[in-house]
DNA sequence: TGGGGCGACACTGCATGCAATTTCCCTAAA
DNA sequence: TTTAGGGAAATTGCATGCAGTGTCGCCCCA
């Protein structure tokens, strides 16, 4: 019926992707659960085949796994998943602020950011649209960053390595009484100095410093765990199984 | 007629992976071409299922590009890109050998890398099957080293990323008369070096060796393309375009 | 001769039928 | 009670037809 000719923002598989990642992270399979085609046509109404595409995309997501006899499971998350996966952001993340610091030619390139970081500084505000706004910021400054670094293949990567979930730099970003206002600070400061270091061609520092930076996440996740309400405000948190 | 209930190992969608993979390699299209999936029906004998099943990983692994109103192109590589797909690399596998670094417990653990460094020290042969072989245990080596690292994430990326042509550490070793001597010598004390630094728990310089080590790669790269002899040994090395 | 519009072809996305294999349950025997 | 075996249902892999859209070329007009 809709057939856009398109295969990679086409209509039914693009949808069937983002509503099987939204029911897989709101926790509708347990982890480990085989995922067949013919189960899925009834939820999501659609055929098989595009069924089929959506779920070899996941799979190379990293959210389903494949079975060695045919079709796919849920992936089973360990909390040491979840820790690596921030780390090698990090470390992908750092890659590409060295790469911005050396490959930069001038200052100027530097304004998107600047004003990113700038606007993340404010205050976090009480309201939820606010909150969403500066979600939405930091996670633009994070990819302006990306940008930055002049490389499609790192882009690539960076990409492909934020798709597990709760790895992306935009995910763990929560409003926490205890957290939210000290640790937004911490946040603010460590783009200001990581913009600062691109600016100056100090790669190493810029590289560090973004490695650090990820470290907020792997903090966040680990008080999410701890944190009953948050369970329930963070969709996906039900994946992540052994301790 | 021959239907193996297997989605990641199944004959016919692997076969045609594989078959299209060396086709490309072999550049048998050019870099931007478009590929159908009718043409390749004729010229890979399978049906077009199997083939957009083929086209959908081959374009995840980065060989070919989505166009955006539909199907796939083979992709445009630049020297840049390969150049830094070898650098993100050496990135990760730095990473690895940190991990591996800090994670060990035993130096029993370490055994299967002493030796395979030890068996890549030796002079290297000069019939086929020899080089072969210190190919083979080069490889070994490295993935040895991914094993150790202790992280299914991190092991999830790397084979990733060394889906890139040339990005791979097995890829761009090669014996040319002047490198081949000098350059294994200079390889197998970074392996030496980097086994050291894990086993005494030195994670930042075992990174930096790591790291330093994947730049062999880069040099090798570079030689190739100024080398007609072997641009007509190495597949795929029609596939990098400007500059 | 150049540019714009229109039409035909080619190509992709989707649906569905078929065949083969896996999986699982139930039974029976040790 | 546990294990081995067999068979039926479930599930995937593949082939192919259909419909809709994108693309390219040709023709007409200025």
């Amino acid at each position: 019926m809709l057939a856009t000719a398109a295969s990679n923002s086409d209509k039914q598989t693009e949808r069937l992707v983002l509503a099987l990642r939204k029911r897989i992270l709101n926790g509708e399979f347990s982890p480990g659960e085989r995922l067949t085609e013919l189960g899925l046509v009834s939820l999501l109404q659609a055929s098989r085949t595009p069924i089929r595409l959506a779920l070899e995309r996941l799979a190379n997501e990293g959210l389903l796994d494949a079975i060695p006899s045919g079709g796919f499971r849920l992936r089973l998350f360990g909390l040491a998943d979840i820790r690596d996966a921030i780390e090698i952001r990090g470390v992908l993340e750092g890659t590409a602020v060295r790469f911005a610091a050396e490959r930069l030619e001038s200052a100027g390139e530097l304004a998107q950011v600047k004003r990113l970081a700038s606007e993340a500084t404010m205050e976090i505000p009480i309201t939820i649209e606010g909150f969403a706004q500066y979600l939405e910021t930091n996670k633009r400054f994070h990819r302006e960053l990306w940008r930055l670094a002049k490389s499609a293949s790192l882009f690539r990567e960076l990409e492909h390595a934020c798709k597990i979930p709760f790895a992306a730099p935009e995910a763990l970003v929560f409003g926490v009484e205890d957290l939210e206002q000290s640790t937004a600070f911490i946040a603010a400061e460590q783009h200001r100095a990581i913009v600062e270091a691109i600016e100056n061609r100090e790669g190493a520092r810029a590289e560090a410093l973004a490695r650090e930076h990820s470290r907020i996440s792997r903090r966040n996740l680990e008080f999410a765990l701890r944190s009953k309400e948050l369970s329930n405000r963070l969709p996906g948190l039900t994946l992540i199984s052994d301790q």
